[in-house]
RNA sequence: GGCCCCGUCGUCUAGCCCGGUCUAGGACACCGGCCUUUCACGCCGAUAACACGGGUUCAAAUCCCGUCGGGGUCACCA
């Protein structure tokens, strides 16, 4: 079993794409078989190296290897169809010699003129075939008038094709209704149709597992196999994916639009926060939802990723949920996938990063998260060791709240100088200033924390306790108006690991600053 | 418009091929509650769907026909 994605070197990974690579890579694994990466170039200028990379990288990212392709090579090259113009000369040649094609000679316009003709008429269009040539003497009239020629399919006109497809059954096809494709420019250079069909000959490519858009395409396709005396390939057309809450196909460049429903603007939004604190220059070309390297950018892991990936138009049983990469390739088929299109759910995947990012420990999560701090300029690079237990325990303290690495931006509060911190106003207005005694308490048991000789959480928590007994109170309190205190803001991890990780110095010159501020406030 | 595909909770889906066990199951989200020093996590609970209409049948989400709706595709793009 051989499968391959072509993708076209766009300088992008469309998520959809992904997808469908995800399944050929998927069922070439299950079967023991190869997965094939080949690059549909036939229409690209010079710099597919630029063009390419995002994509083999995404690829990397993703641990989708490639047993055939760039980089690795494979016995069944070139990989890339602009490589291979030779190779497709010979079988347009052997398609005009057995009469599956003809050369053209119609100018643009003239076959314009056609098509709208039909247009009016109501009828669906079809190639008159006026400047097909069919002798040697017509090409060479017709070159006279300064014609020039294309290379067209001569579909048949009568008789129908069924395709039995993997995933949807059969499909029937009127091969009147084919149009005369385009198979090589007056240029003499390819087009996708022919050279698609050579290279999956040539790869000898078991099984087309592509997008559902191509089914309407494989008649053609399989026209060109045929009359080259090809065997046919097995054809699987997944469902696209679709916009979050309908069913249109998504699209990279309706980005706004989507923009316009929350979860997507959400997850939008966590981004651009990432982004604006890593100092990233953004555009919508490659910092885009719809564009997988957005994920690997602010933090997302792949198990996450391909997982819900999976799942968007395939499922095992009635309830498992997450699959192991073994688990999928064990248990993928194509007959489970499904045939109508899914729409793509941001808060479906946040849910799935969720989860895996809980199977992660303190130091795993603390690896993932270091580049994000020093490419925020919040620690040195290198970090220095007090930087690096800062960190860690950060992360310990933090626990499910960091879900994607790019989280840990949050918690910025605890990088910043005392001095600097930032207090919400609102928070310091509740917790501070209308809550009565709050700062009276705030400075009784600040002398309590001075005295303490263990600053870890256990001990805070028991010196706090016995404070409020003491006093009479209620925890809440002191405790709300300590957080507001020494973090800047009412919500956070718990009060005593914030302590405990800002330790005694920091914990009492916040405690000062602020209390200061308040009662210089007071007087004026 | 022609051709083709698709149509189960808001979303992803199970069930459909081989009709009864489906008063339609699971997950995410939402809502309510519990836990609790806040947030998050976790736990418990609730709301929520077979597009519609005809058949066939003792019985239809499941089979047949039609309608409607949505989408894809109709390039000298891939």
């Amino acid at each position: 079993m051989r499968t391959r994605f072509a993708p076209s070197p766009t300088g992008y990974l469309h998520i959809g794409g992904v997808r469908t690579a995800l399944f050929n890579w998927l069922f070439a694994r299950h079967h023991g078989g190869q997965f094939i990466l080949r690059i549909d170039d036939t229409d690209q200028q010079r710099h597919v190296e630029q063009t390419l990379r995002p994509i083999l990288d995404g690829f990397r990212w993703l641990g989708l290897d490639w047993d055939e392709g760039p980089d690795v090579g494979g016995p069944h090259g070139p990989y890339f169809q602009s490589d291979k113009l030779p190779r497709y000369q010979a079988a347009v040649n052997a398609l005009l010699t057995c009469g599956a094609a003809y050369k053209d000679y119609a100018r643009p316009e003239e076959l314009e003129f056609e098509r709208q003709e039909a247009q009016q008429r109501k009828e669906s269009f079809r190639y008159s075939r006026r400047w097909m040539a069919t002798s040697p003497e017509d090409e060479s009239r017709f070159a006279a008038e300064g014609r020039a020629a294309v290379v067209r399919l001569k579909m048949p006109r009568e008789g129908n094709l069924v395709i039995t497809d993997q995933i949807r059954g059969e499909v029937q096809f009127a091969w009147a209704g084919e149009p005369d494709t385009v198979i090589q420019r007056a240029d003499g250079t390819c087009l996708y149709h022919l050279a698609s069909v050579v290279d999956d000959y040539d790869m000898q490519i078991s099984h087309v597992i592509r997008a559902e858009e191509h089914l309407s395409n494989t008649p053609r396709q399989i026209f060109i196999a045929q009359r080259l005396g090809y065997p046919l390939p097995c054809y699987a057309h997944v469902p696209y994916v679709a916009e979050p809450g309908s069913k249109n196909k998504l699209s990279k460049r309706k980005l706004s639009q989507y923009l316009k429903q929350k979860d997507f603007a959400d997850l939008m939004r966590r981004g651009e926060r990432i982004a604006e604190r890593m100092h990233w220059a953004t555009s919508p070309e490659t910092f885009n939802p719809v564009v997988v390297d957005f994920y690997r950018q602010i933090g997302y892991g792949t198990d996450a990723l391909i997982n819900y990936l999976l799942l968007l138009g395939w499922s095992w049983d009635d309830r498992t949920e997450y699959f192991s990469r073994q688990e999928m390739i064990t248990r993928f088929s194509l007959d489970r996938v499904n045939n109508s299109p899914a729409s793509f759910d941001p808060q479906k995947l946040s849910a799935f990063q969720d989860h895996y990012s809980q199977l992660l420990t303190v130091e795993q999560k603390f690896d993932l998260v270091l580049p994000y701090l020093q490419g925020a300029a919040m620690v040195a690079s290198p970090p220095t060791p007090s930087e690096l237990q800062l960190t860690r325990q950060i992360v310990q303290a933090a626990g499910d709240r960091i879900s994607i690495a790019g989280d840990i931006l949050d918690y910025q509060d605890f990088f910043v100088a005392d001095d600097q911190l930032l207090y919400e106003a609102d928070d310091v207005e509740k917790r501070l200033v209308k809550a009565t005694d709050a700062q009276e308490l705030l400075r009784r048991f600040r002398t309590q924390l001075e005295r303490a000789d263990d600053f870890s959480a256990e001990s805070l928590e028991l010196l706090l306790k016995k404070f409020v007994q003491e006093e009479g109170i209620k925890i809440g309190q002191i405790i709300h108006a300590l957080r507001v205190a020494v973090t800047g803001k009412s919500v956070g991890f718990g009060m005593f690991e914030i302590l405990q990780i800002l330790g005694k110095e920091r914990s009492l010159a916040r405690m000062d600053r602020i209390l200061g501020q308040l009662a210089l406030r007071q007087t004026c």
